[in-house]
DNA sequence: TTGCTCCTCACGTCACGTGAGGTGGC
DNA sequence: TTGCTCCTCACGTCACGTGAGGTGGC
């Protein structure tokens, strides 16, 4: 029979844990004095000890080691177990694997910049949302400013300002031109309309579904439309170093509209759909 | 402005995790309303929450991200952060790589065994000890008991059974043979002495340091001398499946010591150093 | 008036580590 | 007697999640 302290450093483990595991009747000593309450360990617990280590080793919760322990499951849960065990360990590889090429792209960055940049790349789902829209292909982007604030300030106004969202343009044609910009331009809502309705300038508004993103990365950009390209280089750069790709147009939501003048006061998500590239995973045998 | 519910939805963070940073002062809001304390934030705010997340997904910590956005640090101490947060994703990526070789190596004794199998190997690292030994090589492995008891009686009377620690012995042949067994048989001290002794049957024993194993795999046994070549079948086992090799001599630390007649009451704790197989390591670049 | 949102505590999570304050054994 | 070990609380860790119990705003 062992004192705990020598139990402890047979076993190489604190005194603390094995006090911890008496506690959580993981390990219960041999025989604890009924006056003093210590502890003696008999070696032939040092198997148990080391069942206890070997499946903490695996990753097992103490809790979920308890279990095994106490009630003896069959091969098979055991067989389960672990196998469920084995994938938690693969998606957590790949996700470390994500967070290292992630590390490793700021790095870069860093390097060619000098510092951070202004823009932090930050991937997100965003749901289905109710749209109400128009489509239009403007001869220059700055002609946008214009109908944003005739949606700002009719659609609200029509339909109740509790029922509207954020303004939202869907980028249909390339997301970086300036010139003959085929773009969407409407707000989301909280509930759909059923009718369409037509602007004071004659332009009809429609509504449909906005498609959810199940992964989209996003930037905010806040300033004038000039600066709207750096985003965009940030998110391409970004989604090219941590393996993904576009797999749609890319979304504007206006958090804070641009005021009618200069508009640099504008606060504007970016958000682009984008999956996963196959990539040759090194776990997937 | 926004409130927190409206901000959460904009930026996919739930209300309490703001109000959570908000007391750790790494996102105050814009504004907190004195009387109903309300939380109002701008959209502006959204770039250093994005800024939050975005180094969160690079596993800093929230303490280490507030010194990061307030004490703005030079791009050299950011890259040495980002250079150490890559050294630990690499440390914790290897890790769990071993951890899954384990679990695959479970498996595989599941199916071949259909069980737990009574060992577990545990890996641990053994320092530097005081050894009384004697080397002997005995025609058969059960003379060595005759031994044991000889050591184990005489030794902690000769020197005081406060310094003398377990009964060890280290197989400097074959680990597994039962015959002309090449073995060092003696006691680990808690302080060296510097004379060496004479055993009343006229053998000498002397003092020398057993070298500390700084990995070793190890398995307890209980029972019978015979039992041995399972454990040892285990460790070899394992020590293949999870990618070490063995780097010295086998040592056998009798924790509890056989009885004379028949020893099935022996608990032994079975230590071999190893070293890491170099492995095709994906990450060394 | 009725929901809905917001507020502030307070406690739980997980596997311990680290004292504080006190006692037993040689 | 003096260290050394052992004991039992109790609290801290980390980044929140989850109530309870109460209030504000439309």
């Amino acid at each position: 029979m062992f004192t705990i302290g020598e139990f402890s450093k047979i076993a190489q483990v604190p005194s603390s844990v094995l006090r911890y595991y008496d506690d959580l009747g993981l390990l219960k000593p041999m025989h604890v004095d009924p006056w003093t309450n210590y502890r003696s360990y008999s070696a032939t617990q040092l198997p148990r000890l080391n069942r206890i280590l070997a499946l903490k080793e695996l990753g097992l919760s103490l809790d979920q080691i308890g279990r095994l322990l106490n009630d003896n499951v069959s091969a098979d849960e055991l067989r389960g177990m672990l196998a469920l065990r084995k994938a938690q360990i693969e998606q957590s590889v790949a996700a470390e694997l994500d967070r290292l090429r992630t590390v490793e792209a700021r790095l870069q960055q860093l390097d060619h910049e000098g510092a951070f940049s202004h823009d932090d790349v930050v991937v997100k789902s965003v749901p289905a949302q109710p749209y109400l829209s128009l489509r239009h292909t403007l001869p220059y982007l700055f002609d946008g400013v214009a109908l944003i604030h005739e949606i700002a300030t009719y659609l609200p106004a029509r339909i109740g300002s509790k029922r509207v969202g954020a303004v939202t343009a869907v980028m249909h044609g390339e997301a970086f031109a300036l010139e003959n910009v085929d773009i969407e331009l409407g707000v989301v809502l909280t509930a759909a309309v059923d009718d369409s309705l037509t602007l004071p300038n004659g332009t009809r508004v429609a509504m449909r579904m906005l498609a959810a993103m199940d992964t989209a990365v996003t930037a905010v950009r806040v300033g004038a439309f000039e600066n709207g390209y750096r985003s965009y280089a940030v998110l391409g750069r970004w989604v090219e170093q941590n393996g993904y790709r576009f797999v749609g147009p890319a979304r504007e939501v206006l958090l804070v509209l641009p005021s009618a003048d200069h508009g640099t006061d504008a606060v504007v998500e970016i958000q682009f759909p984008v999956a996963k590239r196959s990539s040759s995973n090194p776990l997937v045998s």
